[in-house]
DNA sequence: GCACAAATGAAAATGATTTTCATTTCCATA
DNA sequence: TATGGAAATGAAAATCATTTTCATTTGTGC
């Protein structure tokens, strides 16, 4: 059942940062790949679902797709220019975790981002 | 130059937290006011320029808008029935600030949502 | 080879958002 | 009040990422 894609994988690694699925798709076409657009979004889908991969969205709403390292971390994001800061959730981990035992939930887990003009831009 | 809506603003004070475009059209529909999606769209653009308006997007990337001011608060969502509890988000705050400060990021928002199964599910 | 499940991808469908463009509403001035 | 132009409006078409459909191909065990 699992798609996920090594060649997709891969082409994520050589991307270095972000790309969209439109991206990896044209990567790969440019490289001479033969592969379907449909099949670069179930991919993208799947390794999200392993948590092999994050995904963020861009200013514009189109979903962006990035390797992630194991280690459970949260994102800094230029709305300017795209750079992306991996950063520390200590404080949010806590708080996620007293709000979830107050109101008596199990399971649970959170999303959180920051988003701003680097000093860049 | 002004397009700035002051019916939709009215509409967005009503709907209370976060609505998408298409959301506030059908809105003004139902009370029978006569307005274009156009109209919308180009509202709500105007109102995010005037920085009256936030705006935030959804999981699936459309474009939720909400009056800047309104009491900020998160969610804690439950994955099985969908209920959803406004929660405060003070640690969130600072933590936002504080990283943002530290990386010299400016104009910054943040989102942070927490899901899990509720007590009944 | 055979059967059958999973994977693939081309093409069509979907749905939010933007663009076009003709029409209407405002507003200042004669 | 009439008039001319600028700004606002909205219906319809265009755009574009993403999803769905569905027929075909591929893989795997027998
Ligand atoms: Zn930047
Ligand atoms: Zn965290
Ligand atoms: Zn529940
Ligand atoms: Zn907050």
């Amino acid at each position: 059942m699992s798609r996920s894609n090594p060649r997709v994988v891969s082409v994520l690694e050589r991307a270095g940062g972000f790309a969209s699925a439109q991206e990896v798709y044209r990567l790969m076409q440019r490289e001479g790949e033969s592969i379907g657009l449909t099949t670069v979004y179930r991919s993208l889908q799947s390794l999200v679902n392993d948590k092999i991969v994050d995904v963020l969205r861009r200013e514009d709403g189109e979903a962006i797709y990035r390797l992630c390292g194991g280690a459970h971390h949260h994102h800094l994001v230029c709305k300017g220019c795209g750079e992306t800061i991996e950063i520390e959730g200590g404080a949010i981990e806590k708080w996620a975790k007293t709000m979830a035992e107050e109101f008596g939930f199990r399971d649970v887990g959170h999303t959180a981002e920051i988003f701003g003009l680097c000093p860049k831009c």
